[in-house]
RNA sequence: GGAUGGAUUCCCGAGUGGCCAAAGGGGACAGACUGUAAAUCUGCUGCAAAUUGCUUCGGUGGUUCGAAUCCACCUCCAUCCA
């Protein structure tokens, strides 16, 4: 099976500016493709997994990528997707989040001689002269074209100031850039990035009467039609401090039965024909496919160690037995009032719940077990001695919990 | 630069002097049912020493016994005119 029947396959694919001429690059080897991320945060998430991912497969067929971290359109901001305006980072931010990326995409790709190869787009960005460049690159560009791109479209209500108007420009001119400078002739990226890339396949065009492709993966959508690779608590985060291996994990364990296909076709790298045979489970046995989606994706992200020891916990804690690696909280001097804590300290204290009124809240509800035994006095309450050795176990609902124990 | 409308809690959105910690919806969270899924039903959703107290309605001042609500100035946004 050649690459792009694969990405096909799994359903990867979106929108391509020519699929035969497409197919026949990237089958052969022989693509220079670049991808962009924007430093908005300080870790990657899911969204930019699936583009890693997507760089892995083209790079094993043998095509050379080129990852551009944004460190100059960083300091625009994307307006797709968006309905109001980013809030502007500083310079520092924005080159310590760059510095972030870099860590975490070497992971996954290798970079080097003859490998990949890591940009950062501030390098010819930022010292850009204003006159010239608008004299040599924007004389390309039609504003009304400009408007009737559907990222532009959605804005025109809200308001869409000019900085933001400026960001398919950019984006377009690295393009530019990377095809003169590495002879970059294809760009991928999330589906929301269309109009921004045809932009660049369009000026190179112009520019240099040379012709570039450009193709978007399918934005990995729930059955819901909403984004995926967000939780209550903000995007699932690939860097450890931010998710852990745990709460990564049980992320795609708790994935609804509708999606657990898509995902193992998107986003693992398991053989396609393993993935079809378990389309047959139904009901329960499904859990088995997520089990395996989780695992997987865990062990791409963090490792087999920290995969396997999130598998443990999560089965310890929902089949039974204890679990080894808890999330262990100390309780700390401070914590206790005369000696003694009450059940909605413990709970607020090991970060269960945001607050104390929150707590209790759940206490009330009959949602907070200790050591399995439901606690739903919100009187009650414990000493020192309580959690000495190995603690207690607090859950909070079904899914969070803590191991708490007597801090020195 | 001018005219008009607007900014409310996680989001959308009601509220135009006390009955407002603020309707309704969404989301989130918890409970029941289940399979750690979905759907459904119920509860809950500012903080706390919790039948009470404290801090919230873009910002700063003011009027008033009392302000999300009235006044002044400021900031930001949208629409129309230039």
């Amino acid at each position: 099976m050649t690459v792009f029947d694969e990405l096909k396959a799994r359903g990867l694919l979106a929108q391509l500016t020519d699929e035969e001429e497409i197919k026949e690059l990237i089958n052969n080897g022989k693509a220079t493709f670049y991808i962009g991320f924007d430093p908005t945060a300080d870790s990657l998430h899911v969204g930019h997994f699936m583009a890693l991912c997507l760089m892995k497969r083209l790079q094993m067929a043998g095509n050379r990528p080129i990852a551009l971290v944004g460190g100059g359109t960083g300091m625009i901001g994307d307006p797709s997707g968006r309905s109001d305006l980013r809030t502007m980072m500083t310079t520092e931010q924005i080159d310590h989040n760059c510095e972030c990326f870099r860590k975490q995409m070497s992971r996954f790709i290798e970079f080097g001689e003859g490998k990949a190869m890591m940009v950062n787009n501030a390098d010819w960005l930022r010292d850009l002269n204003y006159i010239e460049f608008i004299r040599d690159i924007g004389v390309h560009f039609s504003v009304n074209r400009m408007l009737t791109a559907e990222c532009y479209r959605q804005r025109m209500e809200k308001g869409l100031s000019f900085l933001e108007f400026n960001y398919m420009i950019m984006q377009s001119y690295d393009f530019l850039c990377l095809y003169e400078k590495y002879g970059c002739n294809m760009q991928f990226g999330g589906d929301d990035q269309w109009s921004n890339m045809l932009g660049g396949t369009e000026l190179i065009r112009r520019k240099l009467g040379k012709d570039a492709y450009a193709m978007t993966i399918t934005l990995l959508l729930n059955s819901e039609g909403k984004k995926m690779g967000k939780s209550q608590k903000g995007a699932v985060w690939l860097d450890a401090g931010k998710t852990s291996p745990f709460e990564f994990y049980q992320y795609w364990r708790n994935v609804g039965d509708a999606d657990v296909m898509k995902c193992l076709r998107m986003l693992t790298f398991l053989p396609l024909e393993e993935i079809e045979a378990m389309a047959g489970w139904e009901g329960s046995r499904l859990n088995e496919a997520k089990e395996i989606l989780a695992y997987e994706l865990t062990s791409m992200v963090h490792g087999q160690e920290e995969a396997r020891k999130a598998q443990e916990s999560a089965r310890a804690l929902f089949s039974a037995g204890n679990a080894e690696n808890m999330p262990t909280y100390e309780l700390q001097e401070s914590d206790f009032k005369d000696g003694s804590i009450d059940i909605i300290g413990v709970v607020a204290a090991a970060g269960l719940t945001a607050s104390r009124s929150e707590a209790r809240r759940a206490v009330e509800q009959g949602g907070v077990t200790v050591d399995g035994e439901k606690v739903t006095d919100i009187k009650t309450a414990y000493t020192k001695a309580d959690f000495a050795g190995e603690g207690k176990v607090v859950k909070r609902g079904k899914k969070s919990f803590k191991r708490v124990v007597a801090g020195e």
